[in-house]
DNA sequence: TATGAATGAGGTTTCATTCAT
DNA sequence: CATGAATGAAACCTCATTCAT
């Protein structure tokens, strides 16, 4: 991952792989069947940390603004605190070598999300409008914040992470 | 652009450039001193082109809120209409290929878009922001519906663009 | 010698041959120095067989003519009944992995074929020819007929059986 | 068609081909899409000019023997007189490498071989059998003599070569 | 004795780039 | 200025063989 978010999805040939891990071509080859395969496997494991990143610490009695909040941090947290993995998945997420079934299983790590979407529209918290297009308002926000940090163009602060989080807050609650 | 979005920056070679484009691979090197050039030199015209798109109408004598929401149409709408620059943007977007002179000429030509967040802020309509963070989380809800479109997941309707718009804007507004 | 059959000689790589046998690869290189070992093994082990099956039901009392028929047909009946074997033995029999050593063993394991043919000189019955030519003809005729239904070009009936042998003896005998 | 008829078809690397031909691994890519094709073209090249060989002074007015014993010596003399050649036939009519389209557009360059057995069993100089049991048996004398020579097992000489051709004569004709 | 993961040289193929025409 | 064949380094991947367990 960390090659691959160094230099590009293709600029990363196996034999880099093999000596930056240790572990003979051949060896890859034992446990993968192709370039491609590992690529893919990475892309879903890194899928599920990152569901799995975004529910830390989440209580579920806790009012759901609160929720939000936390789950909208504790997502660009984990970008910004690992701009390999948001490199490798910005450009995972274009490529072609991702698989469609890759992607549904991907897809499906993150139903806990669109759960939570759901409610919230149910619930009257969030505006009515598709679950799909407000995961990925929600989404494009995260990803730009953190794309200004790892770009260099902005150091993101305490008060931007905030500022941004509730701005994404308020264009989507009710009301 | 075509090839590279179909098949990704580095799955298109030179090769098939000049078969598509029926020019040979001479002339091809003849204009341009490399690959890289030729896509660094597509990105930056795209970028020039995009931020024309955005101001297509453009009346500055008209409410900022109405300047706001014809500039986020514009951009979306360029966006749905051209799913092949779309991806291509997407790729640039992280590539390595991309070089930083060519990052900043194409910062440079969105000048324009970050005078009007800034004059947004200034004049009490946006919130008090960092500038290229409110032009990130614009950029992020605009990318990330037309990306819901290319990807097939959603079909993008007139509502589902007015809301997206009206959302961002909630988001960013003052008060 | 199944996936040589319908590999081909080094399209059979040593981790199919232990996959099908359900031995070892680390179990094979106990037993056998080298893959060029196996074939050599298996080479030397049907050149054996195949000389053995020419002789069944062989009549030392019989008159030649009926013995002459009755190798033939016993030859050809075998290679028809495997057509594995008849592949196996093609590929090898131009192959540089059989060693020079194998071949000669090969060769004596199928004296008594030449001894025949000596034998039906000597007395006779056949044309005064060099031994060699003699049996390298019968061979010929054999696998030519052979290959004709293993290529799928021709179902060799017993019809065709028996005329190929009356050419192959009626070629040959004296007189 | 040198180095497969040294090393064996597997065993020759398109690097070799490369070195031995003076012409970069490119270039032959740029003629060939791949290892496989090139081996295909040689095949059918070799075929139709084995085809031509045989027919080498053909007389149409010549008695069916004297046609018959022209076109056996003509074959045999060609295959001894070019070992590569018969090294890379025999090693090409057994793998799978060889297409079924190439086997079938070699067959058809053989129908002129084909007519004129067809020719000696409809005019009554050769035994009424099937004419591609009829051109194996033909074949398979001829190939069996020309590998004599090949493996060193014997010196072929004149007086061998129509030995042989009469021995096939022999078998085949009428009466 | 049996295993099978590990190795890495070497196989086929691709592709950015050059250059004679 | 245009062409496209030629180049060869380097990509992905395979496979005979070894060796710790």
């Amino acid at each position: 991952m960390e090659l691959i978010a160094e230099n590009g999805l293709h600029a990363t040939p196996v034999s880099q792989i093999s000596k930056r891990s240790g572990v003979s071509a051949g060896s890859i080859y034992h446990y993968f069947p192709s370039k491609e395969a590992i690529i893919n496997h990475l892309y879903l494991n890194l899928k599920k940390e990152m569901a799995d990143a975004a529910f830390r610490g989440y209580d579920i009695n806790a009012p759901y603004k609160e929720r939000f909040f936390l789950m909208w941090q504790n997502s660009l947290n984990y970008l910004l605190s690992k701009p390999t993995q948001l490199s490798f998945m910005e450009q995972c997420s274009i490529s072609p070598l991702i698989s469609q079934e890759t992607k549904e299983a991907g897809k499906r790590s993150h139903a806990p999300l669109a759960g939570f979407v759901t409610e919230g529209c149910e619930s009257g918290y969030l505006k009515k409008m598709d679950t799909q297009l407000i995961l990925s308002l929600v989404h494009g926000t995260i990803i730009g914040t953190a794309k200004l940090q790892l770009s260099g163009a902005l150091d993101i602060t305490d008060e931007h992470r905030v500022g941004a989080a509730q701005a994404c807050w308020d264009g989507l609650k009710e009301e």
